[in-house]
DNA sequence: CGGAATCCTGCCTGATACTG
DNA sequence: CAGTATCAGGCAGGATTCCG
C-alpha cells in the first residue's frame, strides 16, 4: 500500500529531480540557456555596451519586467555587467563579460546555424503538414 | 481618444510582432531552441538511434506529453525521422536526420561550454549573493 | 509499447501604477 | 531614465485515463 499522498510522491520526485539537476552543469546550463530572453539579450549585447532604454527598443516585445529580470540573473552568473552612472537621469550600461563574450560566440554560431538552415527547417515543415 | 479597447490593441501588437518574427529566421530558431526538450532530445539522440522508452527514461523529468509533443515538432522540422515498426509490440525508433545531426553539433558545443565554465557562474553567483 | 485525449494547476507574462 | 510593486490571465506543462 502507498505511504505517501500522490502530492507527497510529486514532491519526493521533485527534490530528487532538483538535486540530480544540481549535480549536473550541463543541465543547469539548459535551465539558463532555455530561456529565450537570455538569448536574446546576449546578442543585442554583442556589439558592445548597451543602455537599458536601448535593449528595451532593439528586443521587441520584451516586457520591461522579464527584461530587468533577464539582466539581473544575467549579472547574477556574470555574463555581463551593470554599470550606473550618476547623472540627471540617471543612466545605467550593460556589458558582457569575457564570460558572456565566450557564450554569445556559441549563440552567434547558433544564430549562422538558423539562417542558413531555416529554409530546409520551412521546406520540411510544409512538406510534413502537405501529408494527410 | 482611444480608439480600440486594451485587449484589442494587444492583439493588433501581438499581430505585428508574430508578423516581424515570422519575417525574421533568427527569431524563429529561438522559439525553437529556447525549448528545453528539443535540446534534451537532441543530446539524446546524438549517439545514434532510440526507441520512445530509451529517450523516455533517458531524459528524466520529461513527461510523456512533452517528449511526444517535442518529437512531432523536431520530426515536422526536418530534424528528425520517426520509424515505426509492426511488431507486437510495437516498436517506434527515433534518429536524427542530417540536418538535425547539424544542430546536435552546436548543441555539444554549448554542453561543453556549461560543464568547461559551470564553475565560473557558480562563483559569480556566489559573490553576487555575498553583497548585501 | 507508444501514444492520444482530457482535465487542471502554477507560473510566466504583460498591464498598470508608483519611485528616485 | 531605470527601475520596483502589484495584480490578473493565459497557456505551458504535469497527472491521469484510455486506445491500437
Amino acid at each position: 500500500m502507498p505511504t505517501m499522498t500522490a502530492a507527497q510522491r510529486r514532491a519526493a520526485d521533485k527534490a530528487e529531480y532538483d538535486a540530480f539537476l544540481a549535480a549536473c552543469p550541463s543541465r543547469q546550463l539548459l535551465d539558463r540557456l532555455s530561456d529565450k530572453w537570455v538569448t536574446l539579450v546576449l546578442v543585442g549585447l554583442e556589439e558592445g555596451p548597451r543602455r537599458y532604454s536601448e535593449l528595451s527598443r532593439t528586443i521587441a516585445g520584451v516586457s520591461q519586467k522579464m527584461l530587468t529580470q533577464t539582466l539581473r540573473t544575467l549579472e547574477r552568473d556574470g555574463l555581463l555587467t551593470r554599470t550606473v552612472t550618476a547623472s540627471v537621469p540617471v543612466t545605467v550600461t550593460y556589458e558582457l563579460t569575457p564570460l558572456g563574450r565566450s557564450l554569445q560566440q556559441l549563440m552567434a554560431q547558433l544564430k549562422d546555424w538558423a539562417e542558413a538552415h531555416m529554409d530546409q527547417v520551412l521546406t520540411a515543415r510544409d512538406s510534413y503538414d502537405a501529408q494527410p
